[in-house]
RNA sequence: GGGCCUGUAGCUCAGUUGGUUAGAGCACUGUGUUGAUAACGCAGGGGUCACAGGUUCGAGUCCUGUCAGGCCCA
């Protein structure tokens, strides 16, 4: 027999390397077929709720590391809040309505004039729900525990109806109402364009200079002071209602040689300009702040019933120009805004072909809006205030399809006005916990500053504005019949609209006294589709039996506080008067390993499938915790192979700790905590408040911070001590003696805590785990609860001894370095320790009641008083001696003993060994030892 | 240009109300084991705390500015 068959060596069939690329598929397949999701929904079914409310990613495109960060930790959450005595469903979901999925079609060849509205809609919703199955397929090889089987998805009839129930409350609360804005407008389309159907081409264009003379100037300007503006659109000129100055930009007052008038220029533009209208002299009359003379009145250079208000704006700039912006709030954006500021009409003088119109004038109606500049510069000129004309080349949008120019023009709009119900917006931020605390402040102050929002879009792929117009013209925004809608979207899904007439989609025998002849007419536009995602928490948490509303958690990218977390906000105060969320988490964006913006065109993107193929998908999850996900994270190669450097070490010591319990029954071999040994209380002790410490992370959402502990528990607690002073425990001592099932006893609940502590994090590593765990109850370890915080009374004096006494392991390992170093030594083994203790050092060691020799791994301790040291030397305090072991080495427990061979049958081993084996191996008396 | 955020060892992170020679894990180097072995232990090297000013007896920690980077706007 050999003596290596005497030891209780450890023993498992968990491999060191998981081949997770090629395991972790085959896992999830047997999750998903066999419902594990609602397994342990419904083991849960009486416990608290927690709603972790899914944004819907945008079904298209394939999934990137922002989805996978976003889903892994939704995923983490969900999985440790089920463990942790919560009904907590996942219910995910899609946002499928929007222009790029209508973009996917014309790519595709689809031509949306040759085909009904609803056809082409019907070909959007094909092409969402296509995506919306891939990106589910992909979400699942995340490991993602969700109900794949019922997401929810904006397209969905019921989802469209809640959504137009949110408008109808709004509706019916007056918060919706109508207004007209500058998009970019296509005259060869004859549509409104979104910013992504847009190119730029250099075109020259012709620029004009001229001058509007002041009505009142407020006592700092005269009538016979001139305002001299410049403009690249001349036809933007008939809707002029404003000129914008910069408020803390300086403007001159100049008489030039041989004028009679004075005009006004911004003084660090008069180098500039002057020379092209001839003035080679002039004298500075005064200089004032563009604040001085805000809201000072012109006249429109030839509509003299016209007032020009000179209005204060941010987007003034010396680049080009007087520093007098000439404000036309229907054909410019920047315009609109200031405009809209100060009051002033959108005025729009040319149609959707792109023709001037009746407002724009006699002189101009009909002419095509490019052709004008000469009508507007006999105008000018008729009335003296033309200064100078000057061909310009910029860069100037076109539309995509048409190839040609496009303007901005301001069109009919509906609005949700956030102006009324702003307030109630900031205060109930007030009762959200954000996560990190700054998100309060950036959400606070966007929804401060931003204006009403523009929900309408004229386009197809998306749920209509459920808005009639009567024979007049006049708008019906009544609630009641917006619900009917909502009924009918309801039933057969919202392309209903596009299918049937105004009538059918009324109340049936529904009358108006602005339509006498009983005619209406729908409206056209669609919603923002921030509209249809910002109506998730109706089209979920109201309709869905097992979710509550507000949601206890919604946890997406930073980029969301203008997003999604603003649109629910705004459309659940609306509705209920209530933040549709009760914590807010939000987390940074993915970088590349320089901490540089990841796009395909810098080729510095990492696809987390890629990662999941490569390495394994629990890398990629174990990454989600290793980083701080509060702020903007770096991912490399380089940094995804340490953390798989940290897997492997989880794994090692998980095998570790299943090696060496493969043949413990916890149910009756388990040692109650008082009959421990010192060193097992201790590390129960430790193990006790690492579950509190992980749990209160948890429960935190500070990811990192398990992370951080666990390595540190894995690393320093367990492998560096632990486990190392065990072996000469479990290996050598009585396979069912008190020692060995003492000790084994932590093991085994450091193995189960751990693991279930980890399977949110690492739900496959855990279940694998899991299959070696015979005893367990529950088929899987998902279906496990989390380990309790045990009350082991007040261990304080215990840890701070034991505190102690690490550091003095600490000066021992220095002290035994040395020794190795000098070739006294090789192992700990061969040593023969002598610590030469303070009174208080003895007292501590005495408190301790522990093994010491064992702890330290030597063969021989002797624990003499400070007074009798000689040959000691002082690490950090301890004085320590350090000499080769006496005795001869036992081959069983390689340790120097001087009581090798009392037992005449077997002379090679310590007294102790041989009681042991001649118990546990009595073969061995027979058959000898080698 | 504006709102919000970040910059501590090669990497990922700690650094508590400003207070002694700035910490951890990984990686690295050396070394011991070869009964966790494509593993494990021990020891060690490594940082002008982005930069520049300022407040203070004293600043990684507070203030200002600069630079670099990110999200969202304009």
């Amino acid at each position: 027999m050999k003596y290596k068959d005497t030891l209780n060596l450890g023993k498992t069939a968990f491999p060191m390397r998981g081949s997770l690329p090629k395991t972790e598929p085959i896992r999830q397949q047997k999750w998903y077929d066999n419902d594990l999701y609602n397994q342990r929904l419904a083991q849960n079914e009486n416990k608290p709720h927690f709603n972790l409310h899914d944004g819907p990613p945008y079904a298209n495109g394939n999934i990137h590391l922002g989805h996978a960060l976003n889903k892994i930790s939704k995923d983490i959450i969900v999985r440790y809040k089920n463990m942790a005595g919560f009904y907590a469903p996942y219910i995910p979901g899609w946002d499928t309505h929007g222009l790029p999925i209508e973009q996917q079609l014309t790519k595709a060849g689809h031509d949306r004039k040759s085909m009904p509205k609803s056809a082409w809609r019907d070909l959007a919703k094909d092409f969402a729900l296509e995506q919306v199955d891939k990106q589910r397929n992909d979400f699942k090889r995340l490991g993602i525990m969700a109900d794949w089987q019922n997401p929810y998805i904006t397209l969905q009839p019921e989802f469209e109806a809640a959504q137009v129930r949110v408008f109808g409350e709004m509706a019916g609360k007056g918060y919706i109402f109508k207004g007209s804005k500058p998009v970019y407008w296509s005259w060869s389309s004859e549509s409104a364009l979104a910013e992504a159907e847009i190119e730029y081409h250099d075109i020259d264009s012709t620029s004009l200079y001229y001058a509007n003379k002041v009505k009142d100037g407020h006592g700092i300007l005269d009538d016979n002071t001139f305002l001299v503006v410049w403009t690249t659109t001349p036809f933007t000129v008939t809707a002029s209602r404003g000129i914008t100055l910069g408020a803390d930009i300086d403007y001159s007052v100049i008489k030039p040689e041989g004028e009679s008038r004075q005009f006004v220029l911004a003084t660090g533009r008069l180098d500039a300009i002057t020379p092209l209208f001839g003035w080679e002299k002039y004298e500075t009359v005064a200089t004032y702040k563009g604040k001085e003379l805000d809201r000072i009145t012109a006249y429109h250079p030839w509509d003299t019933d016209t007032e020009e208000l000179v209005m204060n704006g941010d987007h003034v700039t010396l680049d080009a120009g007087t520093g007098l912006v000439h404000t036309a709030p229907g054909f410019g954006e920047d315009d609109f805004n200031v405009g809209k500021e100060y009051g002033l009409d959108a005025v729009v003088t040319v149609d959707e072909k792109g023709y001037m119109t009746k407002n724009a004038g006699p002189d101009f109606e009909g002419k095509f809006y490019d052709d004008v500049a000469d009508t507007v510069i006999t105008k000018l000129t008729a009335a003296d205030l033309f200064l100078a004309k000057e061909k310009i080349n910029h860069s100037y949008p076109f539309d995509w399809r048409t190839k040609k120019p496009i303007i901005w023009r301001a069109v009919p709009q509906w609005f949700a006005s956030v102006e009324k119900f702003r307030e109630n917006i900031l205060s109930e931020l007030d009762n959200v916990n954000f996560i990190p605390d700054w998100g309060k402040k950036r959400l606070y102050n966007m929804i401060r500053d931003r204006g009403d929002w523009v929900i309408s879009r004229q386009r197809v792929w998306g749920v209509p504005l459920p808005i009639f117009y009567a024979e007049d013209q006049t708008p019906i925004l009544d609630q009641k019949i917006i619900n009917h809608v909502a009924d009918l979207f309801e039933t057969h899904g919202s392309n209903y609209w596009f299918e049937h007439e105004a009538k059918d989609l009324l109340p049936e025998g529904y009358t108006n006294e602005h339509s006498p002849n009983g005619k209406f007419k729908k409206e056209e536009d669609i919603m923002d589709v921030w509209f249809d995602s910002g109506s998730s928490w109706a089209g979920v948490m109201n309709t869905r039996e097992n979710v509550d509303y507000p949601a206890d958690l919604y946890l997406e990218g930073s980029d969301q506080y203008r997003g999604w977390f603003n649109s629910s906000l705004i459309t659940s105060v609306a509705a209920t008067g209530h933040a549709p969320y009760k914590n807010v988490l939000s987390q940074g964006f993915t970088l590349d390993g320089n901490g540089n913006k990841m796009s395909k065109s810098l080729g510095n993107t990492i696809s987390p499938l890629d990662v999941a193929d490569k390495m394994g998908i629990e890398i990629l999850r174990l990454w989600t915790i290793s980083v701080d996900t509060s702020q903007d994270m770096p991912v490399s190669n380089e940094i995804l192979k340490q953390v798989s450097e940290s897997y492997r070490k989880l794994r090692n010591t998980l095998r570790f700790l299943m090696a060496n319990t493969a043949d413990f029954n916890n149910k009756t071999d388990s040692i109650p905590f008082n009959d421990r040994a010192a060193h097992d209380q201790y590390f129960s002790v430790l193990l006790n408040n690492f579950v509190k410490d992980i749990r209160d992370s948890y429960d935190n959402y500070q990811f990192n911070d398990i992370f951080k502990r666990v390595i540190n528990f894995v690393n320093v607690d367990l492998s560096a001590f632990y486990l190392d002073i065990a072996k000469d425990v479990v290996y050598v001592e009585a396979p069912t003696g008190n020692a060995r099932r003492s000790m084994q006893t932590v093991f085994y609940e450091t193995l189960t805590a751990l693991t279930k502590l980890l399977l949110p994090i690492l739900p496959h590593t855990a279940e694998e785990v899991w299959e070696y765990l015979p005893n367990e109850d529950t088929d899987y370890a998902y279906l496990s609860e989390m380990p309790e915080v045990h009350n082991l009374g007040d261990t304080s004096q215990l840890l701070q001894n034991w505190d102690v006494f690490m550091s003095m392991r600490d000066a021992v390992n220095k002290a035994l370095e040395e020794a190795r170093t000098a070739e006294l030594i090789g192992k700990n083994a061969e040593a023969a320790l002598t610590l030469y203790l303070t009174k208080e050092q003895h007292q501590l060691l005495t408190d301790l009641n522990a093994n010491v020799r064992l702890l330290l791994m030597v063969s021989q301790l002797y624990v003499l008083n400070e007074e009798d040291a000689t040959d000691a030397t002082n690490y950090d305090g301890w004085l320590i001696a350090v000499k080769h072991a006496v005795g001869s080495v036992s081959p069983r427990d390689r340790m120097y003993h001087e009581d090798i061979g009392l037992d005449d049958a077997f002379p090679e081993l310590s007294k102790h060994e041989a009681d042991i084996v001649r118990e546990f191996y009595p073969e061995a008396i027979q058959e000898g030892l080698e």
